[in-house]
DNA sequence: GTGAAAGCGCTAACAT
DNA sequence: ATGTTAGCGCTTTCAC
């Protein structure tokens, strides 16, 4: 193994083309000093003379040198890098695509870039959550945030006994191991639930998959809502398992549509479906709002311009991203993080007036 | 300094709980080989005993041991980690919310998570896009893909220039020394148009700042429409320089509207833009598309349950993503990458029929 | 104030 | 088939 200085010759990986990476030999060489003085002098070290110091910085800045993170991380122990995983769903080969999810990364990012973190976002199959350990595992990441709990629960709290930092959007359930930062989902769906009622709908059907534990809290508040206007709860038939994507989702609210299950009111666990639901309604001669009611869920941009204007549960977004990222932190810091649960509220507009 | 195998105490830097992280050290050790055995049991190599290999496979495995990336890279030289960067509005202090944008990170996540790289998603300011580098000088990324041109096409070139593998999403210019990949934004910008006026309408309004590369482009195209129909170019005041970000240009449409200048028809940058336009026509009393023409950009997934259904060029998101990153791996692969133009199509619906 | 040298966790000659 | 050793690019004692 010989030692190379610069132009190390064609490197072994991924890197083809002869790009020599400067580094901090050169920069000592050129500067007619020591590593380790270039390398206190890029710190910013007092043990340095002031004007070494200077003309080094100068020196490297002018050769656009950056310190090898790589290498610098493993001298010391150190990582800011955040790994942000968005699980999908390898059933329906399901790509990153819900808007909802899209804008709660956003928001992440900005999170993360404030705190000087970096952000590393990967997928991982939905139906394990638990590779994204490999992330921590392998020192890529210091912490973790999943985007949504999916079906895993057990998979999740698994991950945090192993005590790796993890936060995850999602609900707050019993015996919850790990941190979750998620919207108040029971109150959502009763809010959104109450307000047809109110409006004097009385079969009102609940659109979403309860084996996520988001949408299984939304139906809480709506069986809730139910209760406390002094209703029974709603038949089985009113409780459709419609997954989030639309394609998946489509045949399903066809069926409703055509089985003849009488309802006046929907609940739907994303404003896509809600929209969706409303075509198809629409398709089949019932008028939106005046057949039915329909109420979506979080509140995306455009849900004030569709037609009809979605009523819908907002969702905080960019709340979401600042209170994951500071519970992380607080992880990272040693310091348990509880749940927290954000509120929610009603946009009333249009479609369920 | 001393040589510490497990449980190094407190760490100096960022993780402050002990969480002690397995190492190659301490398998080697309960597996009663050495390291180097241990490194070449987990990748695979025939040189080691098949039965011990297998063994100590098993024993990682079990313990959750993953391979230290950040020492393994060091040591190979590799680098499995794109950079993907979305500016951001230091002015308006906008975050990344547009939700084209958000899409094309989301299909550039698949790309790249189809290929085995990991992505690093970054934030910088899109008057200094050349901070970018910074990424690519600290070997934290191997290359860059940069959402949008923005103002800056000369940083960019400079970027190229640098020899860091490089890919932009936006327009391709003359004299471009990156390799861009984008829609075909004259051509959308002159269906966009030509769709207005084989329908009619005689004074069309451009929206969109076209200091902005991609909207300059449409605005070629929109000329161009103008005078394939035999027309003269249309004059400065219905071109007008509306921002992205809805708030921003809010003012600006309100303005249009009230300041007396003639206009059947409206070709935006946006779907949001768009819809935003045909509120503030109809609340100063114009009707859409009855009097004004819309028509949208990108066709984002709600544009066709707006009220009204939105016209819009649709953007091949999907294949943006694979395109990117198919550039990009041609230049890591030290092949010359050149700049693509994807082809766009008119979604013709109620708001400029 | 500066340099020499050790070592972060890993891999790959070079030994045996 | 396995162990010993050098070194990836950096930081930091320890000597001068």
């Amino acid at each position: 193994m010989r030692k190379t200085s610069l132009a190390q010759g064609p490197t072994p990986a991924s890197e083809s083309t002869d790009r020599k990476r400067l580094q901090m030999a050169d920069i000592a060489r050129l500067a007619g000093v020591s590593v380790a003085t270039v390398s206190r002098a890029l710190s910013g070290s007092t043990l340095v003379n002031a004007e070494t110091r200077e003309r080094i910085q100068q020196l490297a800045q002018s050769l656009n040198y950056s310190i090898n993170l790589g290498a610098q991380n493993l001298r010391l122990q150190k990582n800011l890098t955040v790994g942000v995983v968005v699980p999908y769903d390898a059933q329906s080969r399901q790509h990153i695509s819900d808007p909802f999810f899209l804008s709660i990364i956003g928001s992440i990012a900005d999170a993360l870039t404030d705190h000087g973190y970096d952000m590393l976002l990967s997928r991982v199959d939905s139906e394990r959550l638990d590779a994204a350990s490999q992330l921590y595992d392998s020192g890529k990441v210091i912490g973790v945030i999943i985007i949504g709990q999916w079906r895993h629960h057990d998979q999740l709290n698994q991950l945090a006994a192993r005590n790796m930092p993890l936060v995850v959007w999602g609900g707050e359930l019993p015996q919850q191991l790990y941190c979750s930062v998620g919207g108040d989902n029971r109150n959502g769906g009763e809010q959104a639930t109450a307000h047809l009622l109110r409006a004097g709908r009385k079969r009102i059907a609940f659109l979403g998959d309860t084996a996520l534990p988001e949408v299984w809290l939304r139906r809480e508040g709506y069986l809730r809502a139910h209760t406390a206007a002094g209703l029974p709860p709603p038949p089985p038939e009113l409780q459709i398992p419609a997954p989030f994507e639309p394609d998946a989702a489509h045949p399903i609210l066809e069926h409703l549509c055509t089985s003849g299950v009488a309802f006046d009111g929907v609940v739907a666990c994303s404003d896509l479906l809600a929209i969706h639901m409303v075509q198809a309604l629409r398709a089949h001669g019932r008028s939106v709002p005046g057949d039915v009611g329909v109420v979506g869920y979080d509140d995306m941009p455009l849900a004030a311009f569709c037609e009809p204007a979605l009523t819908t549960v907002h969702q905080p977004v960019l709340e979401a991203g600042t209170e994951l990222v500071a519970a992380l932190l607080q992880l990272l810091n040693g310091v348990r993080a509880l749940p927290r649960t954000l509120p929610v509220h009603m946009v009333v507009r249009a479609s369920a007036p």
